[in-house]
RNA sequence: GGGGGAUUAGCUCAGCUGGUUCAGAGCACCUGCCUUACAAGCAGGGGGUCACUGGUUCGAACCCAGUAUUCCCCACCA
């Protein structure tokens, strides 16, 4: 049977995904196994897999799949979120291209659209997910729009409102006009843009001729003023105490008031006051009791209090206004200026400050709990400085405003039966609602008069239970499944969302279920492109993840994405990454082509095999340690490319080397069996970044029966021992040997196949152990041991003893001379570093006395050397 | 404006409690090689005032102070 020549991965990625599906390895139920939980991110239902989904999941997939192999039980709970801003956002975009309007709608009409849509496209991002290669127990899947989960939404609004936790009021919110609803401050994205100032002048009321000037960014907004502001310090403007302005166009009479709040510096000095449109405005209003004046409708254009510029959009009126303050002489100057706006991240629509009823949260309490059990290390963050941001956050936490203008998501449980603000109850269900109605107002009402509260709420408001409800934690407390998967194990997630997601879930868990809902939290960095920039849909810098996977195998998608990303640092990714996953995949597939066509025979095992299965079997259990180290630590990374630097150098380049018969030559038993177990114990530590191909060659080095596969191997364990500490020091010896063997041939343009004599001149107690090895690397014809120098020869020093390879034809005299001059002035200029060191008394005072040994043998080791390089220049003139 | 990081080779990053892991790794680069596992490869090699300036110490990439550059978070000036 012919081997291909380069591992093809597509077939056998499709073949082995069955197959563990087939086998049900990603399924977990509650067993006598300590568990290993962990819960998706889950992505939005609609969208499609990004480079950021790829190294999430990755990362996830990697921990899950070695915990599989220690022997836990697994579960990696996959699912989505129901987004619901962006989700119907995408819904309201779709049903416009195709003439219907939302607000012609019914709510259920909508819903029913909505719903359509994500059966449609809902999950395409899970599917993806598996061509990944992610081990998700797909019969978890959950959504946070499934009943049950539904249910432990509500219930936990009703918990929280008759805690009072939550409460309705009238607050400043983030106003989205394009989508129609309040925004969380953390959907609020600020960006920095030109914008023009205008400085406009307000005349003092009962005055012929005397004006005032103010600065503002939004002229439009001078209709809904309700007072200037001056600082009572500003010496320039006392003659203004008590006096009055009239607003330009509206022709407003409107109070001068004093408050410190404005800077002196800034603008003219005077404020202009529109308490309904700015949030510093609306305290400065309360204080002073102003006036609130709301001049905008919903969608951003103006309402009746906007004058002839009523229905207009607030941009178009913006320059209108410019023109009409101007042409009556109202409008100074405007100078160019930078600010700050506020953007929706869904719509990127400029969000409008405004007041509005809605749903809060209060938080102070809550958060208590969330913040000291991060910070005390209950919970670990890594890397651990995002501790001080979660702190900063955590200490200043604000109240959550939790009701959404939309109908996509989970309907707040809230009934109206009146007018006042005080009629209504929070209850589960409209009868349970018309109980409480006749309790609190000791009246019968009819079932019909009840109406529920339009709003929707927050997604976070649901997702913020994820790792409870995914396991029915609320709606069956004390489940066999949420006691034996809860506290959840790792999380790995973007630090964009640690406020979100991460806190409110800290925030949950404590309060409902009285423990952490994960034991740590891995934060990954932003994707970035070549240039720095955030790979993203709008800029189109992204590469398909589909079809990377398609060209480099998932397998080398899933090392090149890992290869250079530690945690909390973003990740400059590009697809030569991939590439080099991909070579890998090569190189391990090509090292099973080798091993495989070897053909046994009855044989004595060669000596240099024998060390080398000694060697190799030592270095693999020094490199194991490191990495289980390393993962303990979640530098997945490093294990990563500790892995790789293991199987490419140590395994490839330097232990199937040793151990290869000639040309066609066969191999003893002993030797190919050593080598068959080395090689699983390689695929298995490989398993958790590149599975696909781990499953393969597990399957094709030896028969497996039904059952054996490597996804459920058992993870290797290390051993150390004073003897393999030996061997590895050995070999250190013999590699540099072997390196300046090789180094000896290439100056002298030797071709490999030439074989040479090597002579050691033995100075020291020397190791023969890996002599065989040296005679089959350096390929020598012969090794010998002699108590002379050689004469003409190419020489070198390693651990004191000199070796010489006598020189064929061609020799280069002065080279060598040239060289061996060069080493002498190097280790003389070392000598005297390590002397300076010993004659300064106060270092041979104040050093422990390990430190002084080593200087002492430095010293000594440089002497000698001194000595056989003088002697040797001596011998070649 | 407040807070937190970061700065080590061309790129991405390791470097623990200051001393043989001390200046490292991978990629990239350069030079030889189509040597029958692999050119998606093999062998060898060159790259760094550890951002800067001081200080502490017998000794600093590492500790301290300041400076510069840069990223992130929070709060914002109309």
């Amino acid at each position: 049977m012919e081997t291909p020549k380069t591992y093809e991965a597509k077939q056998t990625e499709a073949k082995w995904y069955k197959h563990w599906l087939d086998k049900r390895y990603f399924y977990s139920k509650p067993d006598h196994r300590e568990a290993y939980t962990v819960v998706i991110p889950p992505p939005n239902v609609t969208g499609v897999l990004h480079m950021g989904h790829m190294l999430n999941n990755t990362i996830q997939d990697v921990l899950v799949r070695r915990a599989r192999m220690l022997g836990k039980n697994a579960c990696w709970v996959p699912g989505t979120d129901h987004a619901s801003i962006a989700t119907e956002a995408k819904v309201v975009q779709k049903l416009r291209a195709e003439g219907i309007k939302k607000s012609d709608l019914t709510r259920e009409e909508f819903l029913k659209h909505a719903f359509e849509w994500k059966d449609k496209h809902g999950g395409i991002i899970l599917e993806q997910l598996k061509k990944l290669g992610c081990s998700c127990d797909w019969e978890r899947t959950s959504f946070t729009m499934d009943p049950s989960y539904s249910e432990s939404v509500l219930d936990v609004f009703i918990d929280l409102y008759k805690k009072g936790k939550v409460y309705r009021g009238v607050r400043m919110v983030n106003w989205d006009p394009e989508a129609l609803t309040a925004l969380s401050d953390e959907e609020v994205l600020h960006k920095e843009v030109n914008s023009k100032l205008f400085y406009l002048r307000y005349k003092i009321a009962e005055t012929e001729d005397q004006w005032l000037t103010i600065a503002t960014t939004r002229p439009e907004t001078i209709l809904g003023d309700t007072a200037i502001c001056i600082n009572p310090n500003d010496e320039r403007f006392k003659s203004l105490h008590g006096k009055q302005a009239i607003v330009p166009l509206s022709n407003r009479v409107i109070p001068i008031i004093l408050d410190e709040y404005v800077d002196m510096e800034f603008g003219t000095g005077c404020l202009k006051v529109t308490p309904a449109h700015d949030t510093n405005d609306y305290e400065l209003g309360k204080k002073h009791n102003l006036e609130t004046l709301d001049i905008f409708n919903a969608n951003g254009t103006l309402n009746e209090l906007g004058l002839h510029y009523q229905g207009q959009d607030r941009f178009e009126v913006r320059k209108a206004i410019e023109k009409e303050l101007y042409d009556k002489g109202y409008l100074v100057k405007t100078e160019d200026h930078i600010n700050k706006i506020g953007y929706s991240e869904r719509t990127d629509a400029v969000i409008e400050p405004r007041l509005s009823l809605q749903w809060f949260v209060n938080m102070k309490e809550l958060a208590k709990p969330a913040l000291e059990n991060v910070m005390n290390g209950n919970i670990k963050f890594h890397p651990d400085k995002f501790k001080n941001t979660y702190r900063h956050w955590m200490e200043n936490v604000k109240d959550w405003c939790i009701s959404r203008q939309l109908w996509w998501g989970h309907q707040i449980p809230a009934w109206y039966f009146g007018e006042g603000t005080e009629d209504y109850v929070v209850a589960k269900t409209k009868e349970e609602a018309l109980v409480l109605v006749q309790e609190k107002t000791r009246k019968s009402i009819n079932i019909a008069d009840l109406k529920q509260d339009d709003d929707v709420f927050d997604t976070w408001f649901s997702a913020w239970l994820w790792p409870i409800s995914v396991f029915d934690g609320l709606t069956k407390p004390n489940n066999e499944e949420i006691n034996y998967y809860y506290p959840t194990n790792d999380l790995v997630t973007a630090p964009e969302i640690m406020f979100f997601w991460v806190a409110r879930m800290i925030i949950a868990g404590y309060e409902y279920l009285g423990e952490q809902p994960f034991k740590n939290v891995y934060y990954t960095g932003i994707v970035r492109d070549k240039l720095g920039r955030k790979m993203s849909k709008s800029l189109g810098n992204s590469p398909d993840p589909i079809e990377l996977i398609e060209k480099f195998g998932a397998d080398g998608v899933r090392m090149g994405i890992l290869i250079s990303s530690p945690a909390g640092n973003d990740l400059p990714f590009d697809t030569s990454q991939c590439e080099q996953g991909r070579n890998f995949s090569n190189k391990i597939w090509n090292a099973f082509k080798l091993v495989s066509g070897w053909e046994v025979k009855d044989m004595e095992q060669p000596k240099s095999s024998q060390v080398a299965i000694e060697w190799f079997e030592a270095k693999f259990n020094q490199e194991l340690k490191e990495i289980n180290d390393l993962f303990d630590k979640f530098k997945i990374s490093e294990a990563l490319m500790t892995t790789y630097k293991l199987i490419w150098d140590d395994f490839c380049s330097w232990y199937l080397e040793m151990i290869k018969p000639g040309y066609q030559q066969p191999i003893d038993s002993i030797t190919l069996e050593a080598t068959k177990v080395f090689f699983e114990k390689i695929l298995k530590i490989i398993q958790p970044f590149m599975p696909f191909i781990a499953e393969e060659l597990w399957h094709l080095i030896r028969e497996r029966k039904e059952g054996e596969d490597i996804i459920i191997a058992e993870w290797p364990t290390s051993t150390s021992s004073v003897a393999q500490n030996t061997i590895l020091a050995d070999f250190t010896n013999a590699e540099e040997i072997i390196t300046h063997i090789r180094n000896i041939r290439k100056k002298n343009n030797i071709a490999n196949k030439v074989k040479m004599d090597l002579f050691v001149k033995k100075n020291k107690e020397i190791n023969t152990t890996f002599d065989s090895v040296l005679v089959k690397m350096g390929n020598l014809s012969q090794l010998e041991y002699t108590n002379d120098k050689i004469a003409n020869a190419n020489s070198f020093i390693a651990q004191g003893n000199e070796y010489f390879i006598p020189f064929g034809e061609n020799i280069d005299l002065e080279a060598e001379k040239l060289k061996l001059e060069e080493e002498l002035e190097y280790t003389k200029g070392f000598l005297n570093s390590v002397l300076k060191k010993l004659q300064n008394e106060k270092f041979v005072a104040g050093a422990p006395e390990q430190v002084l040994a080593n200087e002492r043998k430095k010293e000594a080791d440089a002497l000698e050397k001194i000595a056989i390089l003088e002697e040797k220049l001596g011998s070649l003139v």
